[in-house]
This record gives structure tokens, C-alpha cells and sequence, in this order.
DNA sequence: AGTGTCACTGTACAAATTGTTCAGTGGGAG
DNA sequence: CTCCCACTGAACAATTTGTACAGTGACACT
């Protein structure tokens, strides 16, 4: 309270420092909804605490490399630190405005959670006949999936175990277990995926490690 | 390792502790899957955090009284505190075993997540024509949730505002903003909510509380 | 009545973790 | 050459963590 009426020599210092507080406002609301202290962000960010801590407090402003450290630690792009709205906004989101992401082996999902909001993740997978999430299972973090089939029969392999469910079942694993969904019916299938606590998604999207099965019983 | 030395009168004694540890182990489990401290669980359960503390190590067993606040503070049945299965389970939950919450106002609630695995709740309704999730905006916790709309049209209040969702729209919202379902279409509708962190179900069940919206503007 | 046993509380404590302060370093722009 | 500024590292006080310990009251079984 006091400390606003720090000395200002110019109208253009006041509104870089302004900038600078609304980003470190932003900054923080996303690193306590992510439930991280400011060591654990500076570990994942390769910087330091005091840094943050700084930053957060508007003491002080961030290169464009720690920009991008810190958006996809968090799970969310450069802009979306930036943008001072989606503050007072519901999150509405039409199934036709849904973000994709880039399809492959015949699956294409689409994210319907918006990252700096949620404490989740949602995607929708829609599976051409015969296709899947990939050759290999895969491991991302360590959170709480759960995966709903929607439409269609799918077949979903957990470390060495496979399971095959219709509309309307449902599975949960830990995100540490090696997975992997495909499509076996003799149609399209559509499945649902939830994560939490989020994993950071982009950030992480490109760090999948795959999972070398054993070889079959 | 060198306490596991206690002096031992008898088997009994011996197995007395060793399923204290056992429910211990399952307890603190299942507290830290909620991330709570040891003061924030007695304080949910009205007890004492030195108390769990020693119930999570085995050192003393605990009241009926007791275990029904701890399993209802941590979102569980009394019965997934002893059975010792449930570790290697891979949660496949058919369709047909849902679990379903007693219906109301045209609207049937099934859960599909499972408390002690889940970081998340997840629920389907069905709403008949013209059902709704009860007269009342309703308030629960303080955490992350998301409608998506699965089948029909379906109007979501929030606070003053509203908004209609048809099939695979969402909305996310915070489960302290007042807020309301309600089935609009010409037919049935279904919807899904998923809720992050989860709000211990069962302890908040009937502690929900309702929400007097302002005169209409 | 007497005597344990046992569930449970409250205080106290060491250790870890929190965010912040502060002095300082290095590099790029003027 | 020099100022500015992003950024580091160590040290800080304040909380918060889980545990230890000494108790109290109730119930069971002589």
C-alpha cells in the first residue's frame, strides 16, 4: 500500500513498472493454481527463486527466453500471459471452436480445457476406424487419467494389461503407467480423456517418453 | 528397523499392529493423495493431528466414530480403508456398475470416478425433459469444474448469467460461482461434470448450500 | 472398587519449506 | 566506458511440516 508511492520520475516508468505488476499478478495466479512454490517453478524454469519472486512482485521485468521458460512451465502460451482478460469470463467453449491438436494414427484430439483456468485437462479423441494414439504406450507426468468411451469399442493397454471397453465404460491410471488407446471397432470411436492435476501440457507434449513392453508373456 | 524389535507377548499382539499399519498406511495414502496436512484432516475430522499422526505409523488403532470422519473427510467408504486390494487395480468401471447418487428433480447423477484412486470427480447426468439439477443455484467448495454437454440442449446458470450448451459445448467455472443445470431441449438430455481437486463427495454431500440470486435486472 | 488398556488431546519441538531481502555479477545498449 | 537490467546465490524470519511426550477419561475385565 505504501510501498505505490515509490518515486517516479516519468509517466513511462510508471506504466513499464504497471506492465510489470500486471505480469507478475498474472504470473502468480497461475503458479498457485498449479500449487507450486517459487523454488519448485525456478527448478522447472532453470532460474532461480528470488527471480521469481521479484518478478512476481513487478520488481522487475523477464527476458523473452524466461518468458518462454515460464508460459511452458505453467502450461500456457507467451500471450496467455499477457492477455488481461479471461478474467471475469466463463469459459464457454462451442464444440466448433475447440483447439486441435495435430492428428496422427488416424486419432485427432482436441483440448477442451483452456490451461490458465483449469486445474484439469480435457481432450476429446475421435478415432478413425482402426486407429490409435500411437505404436508405443506412453508415460507423461505424474497425475490422474481417466478415460471414458463415449462411442465405439476401444482397447486400452496399461503397462502389461489390456482392457477392452464399450460406450459408456471407464478406466483410471496414473499417468506414470504406460498407456496407450486404440480403436477396434468396426466403426469410428470417440473417446474422452481427463488429467489432473494438469501436467502442463505443452510443455511436456514433446517430452512423451515412450515404454518398451516386455516381451509377451 | 530397529523398533520393529518391540517386545512381543504374543501373535495377537503381533497382528493387532501390523493391520494398525496397514490402516495406517492406507490412510496417509489417501491424505496425501489429497494433499492435506495432518492438521487440516483433524481439523476436517475434529480430532487432533498428533492423533492421526499415530494412527498413520500404527501406534494405536482407532474408534468406529473415528474412521467413519476419517473416511468421509477423505471422500471414502470405511470398507476402502481395510480392503487391501484396489493397489494393482487398473480402475475399469462398466457402464452398467455405475454407482448413482439419488436422483432428483428429473435429473440422475452417477459417479464415475473412484475416491481413493481420483485426484478428480467425474459425474454423468440424464436429465428428463425438463429436468434440472434442483430449484436453486448451489455452491460447493472452491475448486475447478467443467460441464460438457454430451447429448440435448442444455441451459447452465451462473450466477447472473446464462448460458445455453448444446451438444460438445463446455463451460469451466469455479465451484464457488453459484450455478445451476437445467434441461431445455425437446428431448432427454446428458451431460458430464468434472470437478478438480476433488471435493470429498460424500462429506460435502449435505452440506451444499443454496444461493439467493438477485431480483431478475 | 481396582486396574489395566486404549483411544485421544494439547503442548512443545526440530526440521523442512515458505516468500522475501540484499549484495553482487555479467552482458548488451548507449 | 558506463549505465541499466535481467538474473543469481546466500541468508533471512515466519510458517508449516510431522513427531514426541505426558497426560485424561472411558470402558473392559477381574
Amino acid at each position: 500500500m505504501s510501498s505505490d508511492q515509490a518515486p517516479v520520475k516519468n509517466g513511462v516508468a510508471s506504466t513499464v513498472t504497471h506492465a510489470h505488476q500486471m505480469l507478475g499478478q498474472r504470473l502468480k495466479s497461475l503458479r498457485l493454481g498449479r500449487r507450486l512454490s517459487l523454488r519448485e517453478l525456478a527448478e522447472m524454469t532453470g532460474t532461480s527463486a528470488s527471480f521469481i519472486s521479484q518478478l512476481e512482485r513487478g520488481l522487475t521485468g523477464a527476458s523473452t527466453a524466461s518468458l518462454n521458460q515460464m508460459a511452458s512451465a505453467l502450461g500456457v502460451s507467451v500471450a496467455m500471459l499477457f492477455e488481461d482478460s479471461a478474467a471475469g469470463q466463463h469459459g464457454v467453449l462451442r464444440r466448433s471452436e475447440r483447439p486441435s491438436l495435430p492428428p496422427s494414427d488416424g486419432c485427432r484430439k482436441m483440448l477442451l480445457s483452456r490451461p490458465p483456468l483449469s486445474d484439469m485437462e480435457v481432450y476429446i479423441g475421435e478415432f478413425d476406424l482402426g486407429g490409435s494414439t500411437g505404436p508405443a504406450l506412453y508415460t507423461h507426468g505424474d497425475a490422474h487419467e481417466m478415460l471414458v468411451v463415449l462411442r465405439g469399442i476401444v482397447e486400452v493397454s496399461l503397462g502389461e494389461a489390456r482392457h477392452v471397453l464399450e460406450e459408456g465404460d471407464s478406466v483410471e491410471y496414473t499417468t506414470s503407467t504406460p498407456h496407450r488407446t486404440e480403436n477396434i471397432g468396426s466403426g469410428r470411436a470417440e473417446v474422452m480423456w481427463i488429467i489432473a492435476p494438469p501436467t502442463s501440457v505443452r510443455a511436456e507434449l514433446d517430452q512423451y517418453t515412450a515404454w518398451k513392453p516386455l516381451a509377451a508373456r
